[in-house]
DNA sequence: GTCTATAACCTGATAGAC
DNA sequence: GTCTATCAGGTTATAGAC
């Protein structure tokens, strides 16, 4: 009588192929994936993707959704919080971008590279008028630096904190070959991203 | 008698070959691109690739090393110019790539897309050596300020300059939608980076 | 050198048995 | 739900005529 329940959703057959395809189409892009890696590396068969995902395009749009949402998540709560000073912010956005790339390295390019081709996923993913309405963080740098302006201010955080990541093979031609040497210096970078904002902050 | 000379290489069909590479190559990556869409946007037949480049990849090799020098052939000759300042280096680092990037604004997502892939194509392009040693801006940043690491200067000045062109299709969530709108923004950063690096190696 | 036609291969997707 | 086998279409590369 009582309807079975599935306990372990996160070693379903669907899920497998999900997990699979988020590791797959981040390390290789959309085009240069095949369906065929995605099921090899999920241990299913090939046939079973069309079937739980009917399209290699519609399994790709979920793993996007997902990665926009990763990418993004990690800003907005930070910049709308009317509850933590200007500094605060600066602080919490450094970090937990981040924690959040140490763990995901290879999201800023995946992101930002299939947004480039695709920009219009990310209008039905992001709900954009509450972003750019209110935001607390663009009030108080209004407040504290009238001159300054917000979106200048977010690049300006955003390329010292995430350029790493998207350059990080690059940096290999100055010296930072190993895995070891690049997660010090990110680690550094912690507290010394901050540092440089409030001394722009600061300088009149 | 006299042998025919070649007057204008540019528009050579070898050339006009490569130069559609440069744009479609750029626009689309390797794997999105079909060897098909660059032969139309040639104007010539699909066999003439071939005869000409052999082959899909030797082509693409070609058109990376061109962009990995065009890329980084912008920063070396400055931090390696030991006759002008740190402050005169900071402004021409930022200034030619903000004239460059304008020209070529896919420029450094393709380049570090596919540097991922294939890490290898760097040293068979670039003098590493050449690189790494004796640097003058290094030596000049160990004279005004010991304590911040090279590594971090240059994250921050490419991270804040080049940065927004990756993430322009991002930017897009945040206002700036059309081009004119970004170019004001890329113009007023030209002043605005070396402002905030200039605060950063002032403040204590 | 340049073209058309085609070979050889690969990829996404489905049919159909279990 | 899951598999094997296969189709249909697309892609790189080449053969061969001009």
């Amino acid at each position: 009588m009582a309807r079975k329940i599935q306990i372990q959703k996160d070693t379903s057959t669907e899920e497998k192929i999900k997990e699979a395809a988020r590791k797959v189409f981040m390390q290789k892009g959309f085009a240069a994936t095949r369906t065929r890696d995605i099921a090899e590396e999920s241990g299913i068969n090939l046939a079973l993707l069309n079937y739980y995902f009917r399209s290699k395009e519609k399994l790709f749009h979920q793993v996007m959704s997902e990665k926009i949402q990763q990418f993004f998540g990690v800003l907005f709560p930070i910049i709308n919080d009317s509850s933590t000073r200007l500094e605060t912010k600066i602080d919490l956005i450094v970090s937990n971008y981040i924690d959040m790339l140490t763990e995901n390295p290879d999201l800023p390019l995946f992101v930002l590279s299939e947004m480039k081709d695709q920009p219009g996923q990310i209008n039905k993913t992001l709900p954009i008028e509450k972003i750019t309405k209110n935001v607390s963080l663009v009030q108080q740098l209004q407040e504290r630096r009238p001159d300054i302006s917000p979106v200048h201010f977010l690049m300006n955080i955003l390329g010292m904190t995430v350029f790493p990541f998207i350059a990080r093979p690059a940096f290999g031609v100055i010296g930072i070959l190993n895995k070891d040497d690049f997660e010090t210096i990110i680690e550094e970078r912690r507290r010394l991203i901050p540092l440089w904002i409030r001394a722009a902050l600061k300088a009149k």
